[in-house]
RNA sequence: GGUCGGGUGGCCGAGCGGCUAGGCAGAGGUCUGCAAAACCUCGUACAGCGGUUCGAAUCCGCUCUCGACCUCCA
């Protein structure tokens, strides 16, 4: 069994996975501010998280999987506004702060379901946790790398990229950053532009406030990912993910809230998921190029001709890698709905197939076997892992009409396999054609079948073909094999 | 403007120095009463121009082009 390969964004390279700890994985992603509905291009992120968790459980780590929500949005922009997204939203609705968490995190929590996304073990909230980034905004400070001002407290970069390894993980120079900021520096409290805010001093009209020792206000939108991810993965842990887009700044200011609250780089291994695009643009709330995870399922963007369900959208998604942008279309995902029901119709026929007492497939299945591993194994590569899924179709295909014999050890390990890596590991939970029908409608077309059956054997045609026909235009389609007449809807 | 990452056959999408990616669409074939499905075969693609190399889609340089980040963002 070979090993698992990871792409780590703080060296550029894969490297090899050794857990921090032998048999056990702590992972950190960043969650979703829910001021709104999460859109398709979040949903991505979260689902290609799922599918790294999924595995590493597959390998059989016991994995500690921690997703925060943030639910008080106090954040500044670079000219030391501040913009309280929750907050403003909660205004644009007429709700209270605490009701608009409540209603997308709710929303949140049906799309994870929709979507078969694995609960991760702990979903923390910041509003929960304002004594615990309180208390490290305290050891930054103590540690000289945090000034207050006027009832807020910055991180100072300057002092702090002097002593410390600053950009890292975006790949930015800290001399250009200051020198920028020096350009653009201001009315505001901050020292230098690039400083950050730990903690942010109330405004009369928020919604949500906190005591803290320098006055009532609410913590700056860095501090949380800390205080959580030290909380309950502690100083270092294995695996910190999130977008791409968080790499600067928030990433960069986790590094340096931690270092310079006298811990270290809080994971051993940054991975970042690539972006959701449309029309090669990526989706964003502010272009207004988004649609939601239940308008596809629902069919009610005006980019797709139809409705799509969650397994399609998933395996689609699962069709790229994910460190590739990934472009939504309606082709795109039209082509991929085509594949997904030759592959799941091949899988659903694995039960009904009959073993028999000798074998020629069984190098066939542990190369696609051993082919999957390697796949996952190199950074997830679940774009080849589904190229080998389709392997073994052709495996199945070719049992099913006899041109490949499999005997009982043969099939069940198809069934593992099918079971292991396209529904534990990529998380597609497929229906089997038949398993929804009812009794009845089984023992109808059953009937039906053999009626046409006696219409052929008579030459009559004209009768059975009126059969087919008909059923053809009730969405049932009929195939005519070697092993008999089967049908699906 | 700065930094970074892309440009692969009709479309989507892997690969990233030599060995078939795969899917969808298309063509031909096998099976079949016909059809569908399935199976087999096929197109000979790597933005352009140079260079390195026995050998490059894969490395280097330049050009064109798209995008991301530099402001909130998964």
């Amino acid at each position: 069994m070979s090993e698992l390969f990871i792409y780590n964004t703080l060296t550029g390279k894969k490297e090899k996975f050794e857990p921090l700890h032998t048999g056990k994985v702590g992972m950190y992603v960043c969650g979703p501010t829910l001021y709104s509905e999460p859109h398709m291009g979040n949903l991505r992120t979260f689902i290609n998280f799922d599918m790294i968790y999924r595995y590493l459980l597959f390998l059989g780590f016991q994995v500690k999987y921690v997703r925060n929500i943030t639910d008080c949005g106090h954040i500044t922009n670079s000219l030391g506004q501040e913009q309280d997204s929750i907050g403003k939203a909660a205004k644009l609705e007429q709700m209270e702060s605490l009701e608009i968490v409540y209603k997308y995190n709710s929303k949140f929590q049906d799309i994870q379901k929709a979507y078969n996304l694995l609960r991760p073990n702990i979903e923390p909230t910041a509003t929960a946790h304002i004594q615990e980034q309180i208390q490290i905004i305290e050891k930054i400070m103590a540690n000289g790398y945090a000034y207050e001002s006027n009832g807020a407290v910055y991180f100072d970069l300057e002092k702090y990229s002097k002593s410390n390894a600053y950009g890292v993980i975006s790949g930015r120079k800290i001399e250009e950053l200051l020198s920028e900021s020096r350009e653009l520096q201001g009315q505001d409290e901050k020292r230098n532009s690039v400083d950050f805010a730990l903690w942010k001093k109330a405004n009369p009209e928020d919604m949500q406030i906190w005591r803290s020792p320098w006055g009532e206000g609410n913590p700056g939108w860095h501090i949380e990912c800390t205080a959580m991810s030290t909380k309950y993965l502690g100083e270092q842990f294995d695996i910190h993910g999130g977008g791409m887009d968080l790499k600067f700044p928030h990433h960069e200011d986790e590094v340096a809230q931690s270092c310079g609250a006298g811990m270290k780089n809080p994971a051993k291994y940054w991975m970042h998921a690539n972006m959701l695009n449309v029309n090669g643009q990526k989706m964003s709330k502010s272009f207004g190029n988004f649609f939601l995870p239940f308008e596809i399922l629902e069919g009610t963007t005006s980019i797709f001709t139809k409705p799509f369900s969650a397994p399609v959208v998933r395996f689609f998604m699962m069709m790229g890698h994910y460190r590739s942008d990934l472009d939504f279309s309606n082709d795109a995902l039209l082509s991929a709905e085509k594949g997904y029901e030759r592959l799941t119709e091949a899988f659903g026929k694995v039960s009904k197939l009959s073993a028999s007492d000798s074998s020629n497939s069984k190098e066939a299945i542990a190369q696609v076997e051993s082919n999957n591993a390697a796949a996952m194994n190199d950074d997830f590569n679940t774009s080849k892992l589904i190229a080998e899924l389709f392997e073994l179709a052709t495996i199945i295909n070719k049992i099913d009409s006899k041109d490949l014999i499999a005997d009982q050890n043969d099939l069940k390990k198809i069934n593992e396999i099918i079971q292991g890596y396209f529904v534990q590991v990529l998380g597609i939970n497929f229906e089997s054609n038949h398993s929804n029908q009812s009794q009845a409608m089984e023992h109808l077309m059953n009937l039906v079948i053999e009626i046409r059956k006696d219409s052929r054997e008579k030459k009559d045609f004209a009768t059975s073909d009126k059969i087919r026909d008909y059923l053809n235009q009730a969405g049932i389609e009929l195939r005519d094999g070697n092993e008999g007449t089967s049908w699906k809807i």
